[in-house]
DNA sequence: GAATTTGTACTGACCGGTCAGTTTAAACGG
DNA sequence: CCGTTTAAACTGACCGGTCAGTACAAATTC
């Protein structure tokens, strides 16, 4: 993409992003301290401040940067397999990858006039967008229950994803993935072919 | 309950709870301070640490509150009418009522090491042993489908209406609140009879 | 092609404000 | 009276942000 950054510059974010994705999912934003994500990342403070400008700045951008990572997976997985599965498995496996995203997300998507708030309800629609777009194809199909509505259930699932996937990383943790995914399918093939 | 306990201490630990409750539940733990906190119950910054041990105290003692509240809830729903829908609808009711303290719990539930997850694992335990009981009726009535474990399932439902709840609150405030659980009804019957 | 300048990335000591928690003396109320 | 609350000043650790300076490689100059 843009060719007037240094492969340096990029390197020392990606640094910054990883330690102070996993601080800032351990133990929240606002408790987590620059020197901190400045020592994680082997990395002196002023770095930080050289390359974003605020420690706000810093974790808008992650949130970017993780919403971006998970949508493009997303459209992806779709254009392997053009199911509801599909998509359901790759976000699934998403949050496996990266916890501590799902749990700076958990604890800031929903939090009313958080700073972040009006980033995170645009980055909340690129992808509930995105599982709107198989809920409609079912929903054209006549395979969704009459009286769920489309955007209501795409939310609902893009949630429920996120919880369960926290719920077992934290206190299920021996359960596979597989087994996860498949408890989920159930109810997902559930939905889709309810009467 | 505790008898010794006067009128008086009663009133300010409830004024305190409903202060800090509000501003906790929108701003997160951490970026709330104590003197907002006494500032917003209208109150000495000096009786708060004579109630309370600390901050950290005051939220934990908090997080306990609200969580007695929702299962005595639970538990008078059961009794009028021992079905999983009423527990549903109950629970759905309670984060309508108490938005903030379902934005505290998200925001809080699943931080890995977090100072307050010994206490919120215990307290989670509660709600999802309730929610059991009635997954187990279902389960051994046949009208869960097959592969899907009770446990597994119980804290799912727990997890998805308190996203479900928010994300109502946050996202759709236009929906009613009569929509939203019939929405959340029709995933639960789908459950209870799917073959 | 050595000497010098320039631009970019990074460093870490430091500063000023903030905030949890303390202290105290006095008032209040049941 | 005694348990509770108030008001206000104070402490000290901590933390976000700054800034003068370093490193170093790629131009630029002579």
């Amino acid at each position: 993409m843009s060719a007037h950054k240094s492969a340096r510059t990029t390197a020392t974010k990606q640094k910054l992003f990883d330690a102070a994705l996993k601080l800032v999912g351990e133990r929240g934003a606002a408790s987590v301290t620059v020197d901190e994500i400045a020592a994680e990342a082997g990395v002196a403070k002023g770095t930080i401040y050289y390359n974003f400008a605020s420690k706000d700045a810093l974790v808008e951008a992650l949130l970017r940067h993780g919403v971006e990572i998970l949508a493009g997976r997303l459209r992806s997985a779709e254009e392997a397999e053009n199911s509801l599965e599909a998509l359901v498995d790759e976000m699934l496996g998403f949050w496996a990858e990266y916890p501590a995203f799902g749990q700076l997300l958990v604890s800031e998507l929903w939090r009313t006039p958080g700073q972040w708030h009006g980033t995170l309800s645009l980055l909340r629609d690129d992808i509930v967008s995105i599982v709107r777009g198989q809920m409609k194809r079912l929903s054209d199909a006549g395979r969704l229950p009459e009286g769920v509505e489309v955007g209501t259930a795409s939310a609902a699932l893009f949630g429920t994803l996120l919880v369960i996937a926290l719920d077992w990383q934290v206190f299920q943790p021996e359960r596979s993935r597989a087994q996860v995914r498949d408890s989920v399918m159930h109810l997902v093939r559930g939905l889709g072919q309810a009467r």
